[in-house]
DNA sequence: GGTTGAAGGTGATTTAATCACATACATCCG
DNA sequence: CGGATGTATGTGATTAAATCACCTTCAACC
């Protein structure tokens, strides 16, 4: 239950469907969700357990990613402030299990709501369902996105695409190549070669665990290149 | 609107929310549903087109793709009987475009309902919204398994997989080589080659046009590897 | 100042994708 | 019946990616 009238006001600002609701449902929101405060590193949810609560994210960031055997992953998402889990809400919809593993990158702030009440609010609350629902949507043209560029785009685009969003606020990234590839689903040792070429085209330069973009417009140029 | 009382059964019959709706939605349901006819090889939904109404299938099989540039395909999903193209539900919801292709591959019947219902049933008609959400989610789920499949695994692994879920039920398989490709998103070469591989095995057999699966056991154990 | 672990580099090999044709088979039409 | 046409399949050569094996470099910390 939340009865702090800060958090609820950071709540009602950060999640749009709340102001949109009726008192009523603000109240029964409030008495069946919880805040947590998770540590960054923390793995929320793994291969294969069962969603027994949706997260909606206040502060921080999660990973969403899945594991191969070899242990290559990929990312499928990043969720958020003001985001949630909604593999999370997938499974509790379809009372499947999760088929990821998602974890915090960051410290988190967080509001859960019970798999129950997720499940019933939808049908009796029209701004939750819509909010439900435009999130599961989301993800799922999301993930048809990463699944077009690993199946039709050379490597060389997608790692320009990636420093492209990445750089599009900060031209020094604080970034292993480890992470990019673990990001971008392909192993360690083809980033670094890719990333040796753009530094030999003088559009980045490097330094151990940082990046720094020298030349957005030909990474822009490449990422949006048809090969 | 839908009247032919043996038409209705049929729908209740393929879609248990209807059963377990209101008397009161039924009617609400037939009222705004309509029923179309659809011939193999029509385009029903583009790369990018609104999403107008969400259409329930009766008969027959959808394939839902990405097509790259340069010709290269991708199958996300099929849809059958008694399943909808969720897609549509999708960009429905979160007024987003259409992010694939959706191609009729048989005849097909189906039941059409306009956008707007579709969204306000959600959050009035408990099994509606059930159902939709459970088709979402399903999807959703799909997809990352193909995801998963297209980043990690080997196309022979993949291939084997592929003959051995549409082999379940006959051994003999019409079939090009260019359509499996196409749903795996990989060329017609490389599937070539896997398949001549296959065939040295002894496993399969082909003809133009033709693959006979001899061996599935084999076929499980490389799709079941770890490579 | 040396040890340790993480980050990054690099050659060799295998697998996949692409390109450029060649061949095989089926159908249809005169 | 026999050739024309179009689709299906085969295959070598090249480029791109993934994998393997191992090396070097750097930072942190006893």
């Amino acid at each position: 239950m939340i009865t702090d009238p800060e958090q609820k006001q950071k709540l009602i600002n950060g999640f749009p469907f709340l102001t949109e609701a009726s008192p009523e449902f603000q109240r029964i929101f409030f008495n069946a969700a919880t805040v947590v405060h998770i540590p960054p590193g923390h793995t929320i949810a793994d291969e294969g357990s069962e969603c027994t609560q949706l997260a909606l994210v206040l502060n921080g960031k999660v990973r969403v990613y899945k594991l191969a055997a070899k242990g290559r992953e990929i990312t499928l998402y990043r969720i958020n402030q003001g985001d949630s889990c909604i593999l999370t809400a997938s499974c509790v919809m379809s009372e499947t299990s999760f088929p990821a593993i998602a974890i915090a990158e960051t410290e988190l702030d967080a509001v859960v709501v019970p798999a129950n009440f997720v499940r019933s609010w939808i049908t009796q609350h029209q701004p939750w369902g819509q909010f439900v629902f435009g999130l599961i949507s989301k993800r799922l043209t999301e993930v048809i996105a990463v699944l077009e560029s690993v199946t039709f785009q050379r490597m060389d685009v997608r790692v320009a695409t990636y420093l492209t969003e990445k750089g599009a606020t900060h031209s020094a990234l604080n970034i292993t190549h480890h992470e990019i590839a673990a990001d971008l689903g392909t192993s360690r040792e083809v980033v670094s070669r890719t990333l040796k070429d753009f530094d030999k085209q003088g559009w980045i330069s490097m330094k151990r665990g940082e990046l720094i973009i020298k030349d957005l417009a030909h990474l822009e140029s490449l990422a949006e290149s048809e090969n």
